[in-house]
DNA sequence: TATTGTTATACTCTATAACTATA
DNA sequence: TATAGTTATAGAGTATAACAATA
């Protein structure tokens, strides 16, 4: 490519578009989207089966609770859970206390594979923010925090993937 | 931080969760992107249908230039827009310049909306972000935006919301 | 009676492959 | 031949409604 003038982008200068704060946090919160969609579709995943699996990750629920995680009606997660233990990675087991009730495990295929999707995730998340200087890196975080963190009802995404400090 | 003792969320403190960038980025997103989705579905769209009436507010594109700005096949396009056309969203209408190609156009109504929804989701964002300070806005806004613009292919979502002072 | 889960049904969204009509 | 668009088909994902089993 490189159309040299027209535009000539000679080097660091990334021609930042003058956003509005909403506009900003749609387009950031698209592309982080983006990439998870992508990241997930390389491996036969949808964003809601990523999702499915990261609630599991640390979880057993019951199919109802898992719905209430991710926001879905009973009869969709019914499918969803069929289509995952369909390809082994997860299972519906008897729980103890209630016989009308099933509880959905991840497997160690499921679990390794949710693993392999948040690592790349991350990777690629990081290298988005590139070309923030540390502070701001810091700074974003905190602000991104406190907004989630204004936020009640809260639905799951759930990947934690920071292996923290 | 401060996280004041093991507990107790005195007042006004919403107990921050700590977050990583990743973990941050990831939950920041997922909100963004739930709110879009379910103010879209209060007025009966999707998240696509709400992106390609978007697209259209300033743009008359061939069917295949719609799929290029949206990530789509040709085919998702055909249906996409059969759907919308169906609803008196949008219409097709004749290329002059190429037999083959169809112009896709966005109605009144359409456009009305689009509008609509914009305008909801915007409010909705604002109330999200209600929290921060405003040098905490021009900041978030500053970095997302620099985010946004380090990355290359970048999709649409092109709601371009804020009237702007 | 109420709740948990499944199934039947219907619709949107998506892609691949085969097709038509232009170019 | 190559490109723009449609259609047929297949599958995921979603919800509503009706159902069975259990509480």
């Amino acid at each position: 490519m490189a159309p040299a003038d027209q535009a000539s982008p000679r080097q660091a200068a990334p021609v930042l578009p003058d956003l509005g704060l909403v506009d900003a946090l749609a387009q950031l919160s698209f592309l982080v989207y983006n990439t998870l969609a992508e990241i997930a579709r390389e491996h036969d995943l949808s964003v809601v089966q990523t999702r499915l699996l990261g609630v599991l990750r640390d979880r057993e629920p019951p199919m109802i609770v898992l719905g209430q995680h991710l926001g879905l009606d009973k009869s969709s997660i019914s499918g969803l859970v069929d289509r995952a233990e369909r390809r082994g990675l997860v299972t519906r087991t008897a729980n103890a206390a209630d016989r009308r009730s099933l509880n959905v495990t991840i497997t160690d295929d499921g679990r390794e594979l949710v693993e392999r999707v948040g690592a790349l995730f991350s990777e690629q998340l990081e290298r988005h923010v590139a070309t923030l200087a540390p502070e701001q890196r810091e700074l974003l975080t905190r602000l991104a925090a406190q907004v989630v963190g204004a936020d009640g009802d809260h639905r799951e995404i759930d990947l934690h993937l920071s292996p923290g400090p």
